[in-house]
RNA sequence: GCCGCAUUCGUCUAGAGGCCCAGGACACCUCCCUCUCAAGGAGGAGAUCGGGGGUUCGAAUCCCCCAUGCGGUACCA
């Protein structure tokens, strides 16, 4: 089953953004690759011309490497069995079709389009199943001298037996049987010179050396085709095995291909780079989408990437399409983001920050971290967590500043109260300042939380926050001061 | 229409004839902790294993039929 080197390739076609699904196939193919000590190749499958996008594929490339699914041949690394973009080897697969024409496996098919979709149009409306039918299978050699006269650039087509039933086996799903007469007559060669997909993929991966296959579910009926033409060259076919899709959170559709609202208005990531864009931790994706159709022992739910290459077994993936879930994506997120290191983390919160536009430095940034580590779906969700930090001037209503059960008389008397308190501390530190507070709490009469609630709008203008004491302590005292002053004057002529 | 694949708590899944009146995780609810929000701890609710027939002493697990979902049916991949 295993033979002496493993190789694997993930071939994505260049007409979109890497998706979150299309990761998942890489992923599971490169843990296989690396499980077994093989080889990952990449290879791009620009075939079809007018849906080929320039930003596809550098937006692939950075995308797998932030995952850190390194490839040993493809784009940018080479490797001994290139070129890696099917638009340079036309050649090769001009070659093959000929090949195959001359052993009459396939032949040269000159009808125009309107022909065919004319054609098709007239089976539907009789209720057959739309299919080539076979018009150019048979021409003699007078009709095919006509065309060619005619200046008409065939296509090559494969020619289906018309009879009898083509059988394989798929790792995941077992024997599988279908009856030729299901089949169509494929075009396999393209008349601009390009070759299809069935054509290309079973000559690249033959001689790429391909031993295991593993892609999407939606590849699966056409097998078949790939069957007939291994057998036309004499070659053996690959181990495969077709993954389950994944579905939209609400279980129902394929994870689309565009944006889109999910059922509860939520906006939903489906590119590769979004996730990053969102701040969620590649370690952290790469162990979620594992676990979307593939399982260990039904318990363990994190693994590190060695646990995962040890671990990978393509046999133990789920054979029904499974919905991507957003909120299990953030718990992961989540649990990676509280097991970072105090610096690790700090560095990358440190980017975000700026990005945000934030004066932040790594200082802070560190000192951050016990405040904000608990609280993180994302590394983003720290702008709106600390953004008042970094700013000079904070907004709020001052309606926030009154807490429950207080009338703005209290309120007035406890930012007053606060002001002067802090004002005279000595030391800023975190123990010092809830002593404090504290017992100022208790000689207003009011309530811990109600003190500290109206602290905590007038230092960071938000009713929630990070714990209030190491906010102020790393807020400082002049900042601190400064705020509640400012609170005392805008309360004051707000409640007039 | 035809062909193929799939079907266990809302979701991801464990389960390969008795260990399952079905286990774990997310989400949800309650309580504890608590300066807010989280995190954490302790509980809870939630699946007659899509439906119906078989086989068997015994089925989520094997067989058949049906239903539903998804995919394919292109000079797209």
């Amino acid at each position: 089953m295993i033979p002496d080197e493993v190789r694997v390739r993930f071939a994505p076609s260049p007409t979109g953004f890497f998706h979150v699904g299309s990761a998942r196939t890489a992923l599971y193919n490169w843990l296989f690759a690396r499980h077994h000590g093989g080889k990952f190749i990449i290879r791009i499958e620009d075939t079809d011309r007018t849906r080929y996008h320039p930003e596809a594929l550098p937006d692939l490339l950075a995308g797998l490497r932030w995952l850190g699914l390194c490839w040993d041949e493809g784009p940018e690394v080479g490797g001994d069995c290139g070129p890696y973009h099917q638009s340079d080897r036309l050649d090769l697969y001009r070659h093959y079709a000929e090949h195959l024409v001359a052993g009459g496996v396939a032949y040269r098919c000159y009808c125009r389009p309107g022909r065919l979709t004319a054609m098709r149009e007239k089976q539907r409306a009789a209720g057959l199943s739309p299919g080539y039918d076979r018009h150019c299978r048979h021409l003699t050699s007078k009709q095919v001298a006509d065309y060619e006269a005619q200046g008409i650039k065939p296509v090559v087509r494969l020619a289906i037996p018309m009879a009898g039933v083509t059988e394989f086996d798929d790792f995941l799903r077992g024997h599988i049987v279908v009856e030729n007469r299901q089949l169509d007559d494929q075009v396999i060669l393209k008349s601009n010179g390009f070759p299809t997909y069935h054509l290309a993929v079973v000559v690249d991966d033959h001689l790429m050396g391909i031993t295991h296959i593993m892609r999407g579910d939606e590849w699966l009926s056409s097998v078949p085709k790939r069957v007939l033409l291994y057998e036309a060259f004499g070659w053996t076919m690959p181990v495969l095995a077709h993954l389950p899709i994944i579905l939209d959170p609400s279980g129902k559709g394929k994870l689309g291909k565009r944006k889109k609202k999910s059922a509860d208005g939520q906006q939903t990531l489906i590119y590769i780079h979004e996730f990053r864009q969102a701040g969620y931790l590649p370690e952290a994706l790469v162990n979620f989408l594992a676990l979307v159709g593939w399982s260990y022992d039904g318990q363990t739910e994190f693994f590190t990437r060695d646990e995962l290459v040890r671990y990978f077994d393509v046999s133990k993936v789920s054979k029904s399409p499974g919905a991507f879930s957003y909120d299990k994506l953030d718990h992961t997120n989540a649990t990676y983001i509280r097991r970072l290191g105090a610096n690790d983390l700090a560095g990358r919160l440190l980017r975000v920050l700026l990005r945000a536009g934030l004066a932040a430095d790594f200082s802070t940034a560190l000192r951050l971290v016990p405040l904000v580590r608990e609280r993180l779906k994302t590394l983003d969700a720290v702008v709106p967590l600390v953004d008042f930090f970094f700013r000079q001037e904070i907004s709020y209503d001052p309606a926030m500043l009154v807490q429950g059960k207080m009338g703005r008389g209290d309120t007035l008397a406890a930012l007053r109260a606060a002001e002067t308190t802090l004002r005279a501390i000595g030391t800023f530190d975190e123990e010092m300042l809830e002593g404090e507070l504290r017992s100022l709490a208790e000689k207003l009469g009011l309530k811990a939380g109600q003190l500290f609630g109206c602290i905590r709008v007038a230092c960071t203008g938000k009713k929630v926050s990070p714990p209030l004491f190491g906010t102020l302590s790393i807020l400082g005292q002049e900042v601190v001061v400064r705020r509640l002053h400012d609170a005392v004057t805008r309360f004051a002529s707000w409640a007039g």
